[in-house]
DNA sequence: TGCATCATTCGATGTTAGTCGAAGCATCTT
DNA sequence: AAGATGCTTCGACTAACATCGAATGATGCA
């Protein structure tokens, strides 16, 4: 009867509240202290501690110890694609989905996914990248297309550079929001790497938000879109 | 603190054993009774109506009621991409990583998904019939080819009768050992039914492994491959 | 070396939720 | 109408686990 991958395990450990919030806490793709999460979950630190040696045991966090300090973190980017399909997923069925405030939809708009961007913006930049070639999709994968490589090394993005690491460079993330993929990998990252560089955009700490400057978000469309 | 979709909720929905496989046993796109169910998830009927009810509340399952049958099937696609990314973190991260074996062996090799073959044979299989236009695949579904009817009343499969049935004649059921689509549906169930039917394999009891008699593999490829 | 900070472990408590037997509904068949 | 089948509800039991207070371990600083 058991077949496949053990699902159950994984999933139960994302199904603890306060665990849910550690998650989304660091989907950011930072790292923070068993101090700051059990802060971000609302419970003790004793509780915190219990909780973050379950997800690490797990495979969903790793763990970086830096002298006094211990940093917890998400282990991959696939982590943060299932935690985005799980919001996608719970932001369909959700029971009563409580009014989208201001800074949700500020979430919608454009937001930071693990370390490349997300949201609207984000999968409209994609669907421009696939109309013109720049990347192709083959069925799940992403692979830079024949307009590529001119396209990223005229805005300053060496393409040849990042296939080098063995992260894959394009991937194809869900968005919760837009209930369409984006492009995460180490492509994705670049891009955000760049957005945030040129200034057209900053990131309110405590939020994964990205709020776009009147003139970054012309310089973006104008870029990318 | 708390942002975003609620997270948590679904994922302890999937994290119960016995709910997860209900929902792993659904995501051939198919939909099953409480019974069928209750013996996937090996619970009693009680219990397994129990999670059937939090399964349809929670969102992640829908139910077709027909006479005094109740089919309980995935609420939508984005469902099944949800639990493929929780499978996909569940293979990667899993710490009973331990090394596949032997059944393990035969179950990437050949299995049962509900009624229908899986595996790599299966995958094969599929692949061959698109290359000779015996089926085609319209996106995400998959039709009858040209080819087609005269292909399966060769074998004495007639594909006229396995229409009239509500339930559809063809489908993509992802694999999860290669990670690609084989063929479900009714169609799917009927191939296997031969195979059955001609003894080139036989299924063990307790296990969903199909092992093939070394002339039925031959009769199998030279057939289906 | 002593003190302060950060984090984990231990023990105890309370709540939650999965489980099944038995009974109750609803539907189809004869 | 009577029986059979499929499923749900009720009630009680059990087990797992989240939670916190207090104590212990680990690290860095003066």
């Amino acid at each position: 009867m058991k077949e496949g991958p053990d699902i159950a395990r994984i999933a139960s450990l994302v199904g603890d509240p306060a665990r849910a919030n550690m998650l989304t806490a660091l989907m950011d793709g930072g790292a923070l202290t068993a101090s700051e999460l059990a802060l971000e979950a609302g419970v003790g630190l004793p509780t915190a501690s219990s909780h973050l040696a379950k997800l690490v045991d797990g495979g969903l966090l790793k763990l970086a110890s830096q002298g006094r300090h211990r940093y917890f973190g998400l282990a991959g980017p696939q982590v943060a694609t299932m935690l985005e399909a799980l919001m996608g997923v719970a932001a369909g069925a959700g029971p009563s989905r409580t009014r989208p405030g201001p800074k949700d939809a500020g979430m919608r708009e454009a937001r930071v996914c693990y370390d490349h961007l997300a949201g609207a913006q984000a999968v409209a930049m994609l669907d421009r990248f696939l109309a013109d070639g720049i990347v192709v999709r083959d069925d799940e994968h992403i692979h830079l297309g024949p307009a590529g490589p001119s396209f990223f090394a005229a805005i300053g993005i060496d393409t040849s550079n990042l296939g080098a690491s063995r992260r894959p460079m394009c991937r194809a993330c869900l968005d919760w929001s837009v209930r369409r993929s984006h492009l995460a990998g180490s492509l994705g990252a670049a891009i955000l790497d760049k957005i945030v560089a040129e200034k057209w955009a900053r990131r309110p700490s405590g939020s994964r938000t990205v709020e776009f400057t009147p003139p970054g978000r012309k310089a973006f469309a104008k870029t990318f879109l």
